[in-house]
DNA sequence: ATGTTTTATAAATGGTTTTTTATATACTAT
DNA sequence: ATAGTATATAAAAAACCATTTATAAAACAT
């Protein structure tokens, strides 16, 4: 059976300056950036180009959300701290970048009967009223899968490609297994 | 020089269940029980014998303050945990407890000048118009002691009643190294 | 018909909420 | 004079705040 392909839709990556910042210090270079620590304790800092949102924080870590490759968002986070640095040079310009989370979309090519998939696959939650998508668990790799009735997949919680890949696989394969798909 | 005497004035400790509870269930056990799940995700239950406080959350976690020894947080919490089986039969009866925090006190019976402090000693906090207590934070035990004009400490952040003993202690040979006391 | 919102999923980030307790100073209210 | 509040310290617990993204069905608004 050919591998199915998927698209990564959102990277979550962190990032760890290894030093404190002062939020309202450096804000100025962060052009719209939004800023309301009674609400939440970071800035928030949008870029359009790798559209992205960066989260950062007075201790020095960074989220960044939004990008569709692990290239886009090291590259928005370097950006962010890029112009950081002109109000606080002892910003480093080399830290630890990590990716958290990756989802990524693929379609299995085939309409799949969630009522059926919900009776005899393990592992899943399935309530149509609250939500069209049955929710899947997968343990190795660890990550969760969203199926759709029209044959559509997304695959989350991974923080490898190839373990979203292998996800979105591996669960093809078991609903074949079930005769399910 | 001989030992400060330390008194036990609170002691903070968790308990893991190992089983997830269903609040709205075992709240009834729990006579007086305070329940505001937009304000707080737990339970807060108090006891007059001990006289402590529980934090009874929906993971099977709780945290239990007040207590003046640990035995009495023991014992706490195995009462509130009783009463919650009462109506859960699959709650255990053994199940973990830790202590997280002691805060204890002590007199070094002799006043002290706070202004001498903060200038002589290492690792210090004073800002007398915020807190009249001087914060001096020891590394080994990791402890936090509060020293004020009276000659009087509180250590906080404990595990053991040996570091709060030996937190109090240090900080009374280091003052008296520097002539402080 | 189009757009928006809600429902659900993961993940990182950090402050708030609540509870307790000694210490002590200032302020307010009764 | 008493009481409450605030200031500060530690610690555990967990949900919310905000950010993003695919998926899709329902409901609502234009």
């Amino acid at each position: 059976m050919s591998d199915v392909e998927i698209k990564v839709e959102n990277i979550v990556a962190s990032a760890t300056l290894g030093k404190s910042i002062d939020l309202p210090q450096v804000a100025p270079a962060l052009e719209g950036v939004e800023y309301n620590l009674e609400q939440f304790p970071g800035l928030v800092y949008k870029l359009k180009e790798p559209k992205t949102a960066a989260l950062i924080f007075g201790s020095g870590k960074l989220v960044c959300t939004g990008a569709k490759s692990i290239e886009d968002s090291k590259k928005a986070i370097h950006i962010a701290v890029d112009k950081m640095r002109t109000l606080d040079p002892d910003i480093p310009t080399e830290f630890e970048i990590k990716v958290q989370n990756i989802v990524a979309s693929a379609n299995l090519m085939k309409t799949l009967n969630l009522e059926a998939v919900a009776l005899d696959l393990e592992n899943t939650e399935y309530e149509p009223e609250q939500f069209p998508g049955l929710v899947y668990r997968l343990g190795e790799p660890k990550v969760v899968l969203l199926l759709f009735g029209s044959g559509k997949v997304v695959c989350t919680g991974a923080k490898t490609i190839s373990d979203a890949q292998l996800g979105v696989e591996k669960t093809k394969e078991r609903l074949t297994e079930l005769d399910l798909l």
